[in-house]
DNA sequence: CTGCCGCTTTGACATAAGTCAAAACGGCTG
DNA sequence: CAGCCGTTTTGACTTATGTCAAAGCGGCAG
């Protein structure tokens, strides 16, 4: 329980909240652990509240008729997630499954909307993150429409990078195959374009290891969004 | 004046709340007119407020380096928009130009906060919107990476047709161009399915009226995602 | 009524990306 | 250390969509 409370204290989501205010948000929470690949629910399904990541990590994501799946996020710990349904219809928009074995906390809808009710700031901050994640949404919808796959892989690279404050390497955090599936292509595809790309000397790749060999060049390929031959 | 109130009483945004309130709005937004084509606002410019379509209609799209354009959204009377910067990091995501001749009302940022701030509903209301919207972006990014332009014409004609509550005929409310844009293609490209789905029976195309001959065939293609030779 | 300009369509072509199938690789388990 | 399974890569092929260029169409202005 005093664990939980620090993670609580450090998402942006229930920044500026006093100790007696997480305390309440604790308390309304309940606690849920999942093993790796376990769904946490599913597109249409009726929410009665969202989820915070204590520990582990869930995609969020949609599949098609034929069974191509397209990723909108990858949550790790601290991130918020599900929580559209609890401000419209009710029900949610996507699928959620863990991809490693996850600890997480359940939020009841009504309970929280009413802490949000009492408390702008509360409510300020949820503004603040669904505001972000529309951001986040403009760029992928500009980078499914107005990039080729070279560029996007590009955008998510220097994306990494900057992350983590390196020019130099970076290592994914997911495999391939669901790197393919973020970046709304199939892993057949994403491998030749690493192929590609490395012969262009753009980077290197080693496992899930990729050395940013011409960062210059990255950055302008993720901004121009196609690769010139 | 008065017109306006009306309008403002009629927004889901502002819903529930009372005159004193609306009134409170209406005092601090500032009225905008433009004429048709006009840039509203530009992708990365700082925002001290966000808009509402009084009348006219609105379109929030991004460009590509090479000249193509995605549009995000279309707003007519009643929608706010550009509300995003106001809750995150101060920079519109995007741009807005009107697409008819226009009048807006402009919120400014930091009294539309100290309003929110102090009325729960309409802080609810705004967590409504956005949630909505967030909606609308997973369902264009489904679109966009799992269905084909066939599929997404289609789900569009069956939007229409589901807003108008006809399945007999619906009329495009923008240019075919414009369409293509939103649909994340390009004119020729819609000009072609347009006639392919006019061949297979779908539908038959007038201008700007659409005629949905077979409206259960439509809903499977937007479902399904591919037109089957 | 006529002419012009923007929107839309058509045609011929180029290409990015998906499909299907099989091989290669890598890490874990027994 | 061998064997196995899931991931990744490679190859040959198909196809949806974009590109470029030109023709057609339609509505508004003069």
């Amino acid at each position: 329980m005093k664990k939980i409370l620090e993670i609580l204290a450090e998402i942006p989501l229930f920044s500026g909240l006093d100790r007696e205010q997480l305390t309440a948000i604790r308390r309304i929470s309940v606690d849920q652990f999942y093993g790796k690949g376990r769904t946490v629910f599913t597109e249409g399904e009726e929410a009665n509240g969202f989820y915070i990541v204590a520990d582990g990590k869930v995609k969020i994501y949609k599949v098609s008729p034929e069974g191509k799946e397209q990723i909108f996020h990858i949550y790790g710990p601290g991130s918020p997630f599900g929580e559209v349904p609890v401000f419209s219809e009710g029900r949610f928009p996507a699928n959620a499954q863990t991809i490693l074995k996850s600890h997480l906390l359940f939020l009841p809808r009504t309970a929280f909307v009413g802490l949000i009710s009492e408390n702008p700031s509360l409510s300020l901050n949820m503004l603040a993150v669904l505001s972000k994640r529309l951001r986040q949404f403009t760029v992928q919808i500009e980078n499914l429409s107005l990039k080729e796959v070279p560029g996007r892989l590009a955008s998510y690279l220097i994306y990494l990078s900057e992350e983590r404050d390196t020019k130099e390497e970076v290592t994914l955090s997911i495999s391939k195959g669901q790197l393919a599936s973020l970046l709304g292509t199939i892993p057949e595809t994403l491998s030749r374009i690493f192929a590609k790309m490395t012969d262009q000397g753009l980077i290197e790749v080693m496992g899930r290891d990729i050395r940013l060999v011409d960062w210059d060049g990255l950055k302008a390929l993720a901004a121009y969004g196609k690769l010139l031959e």
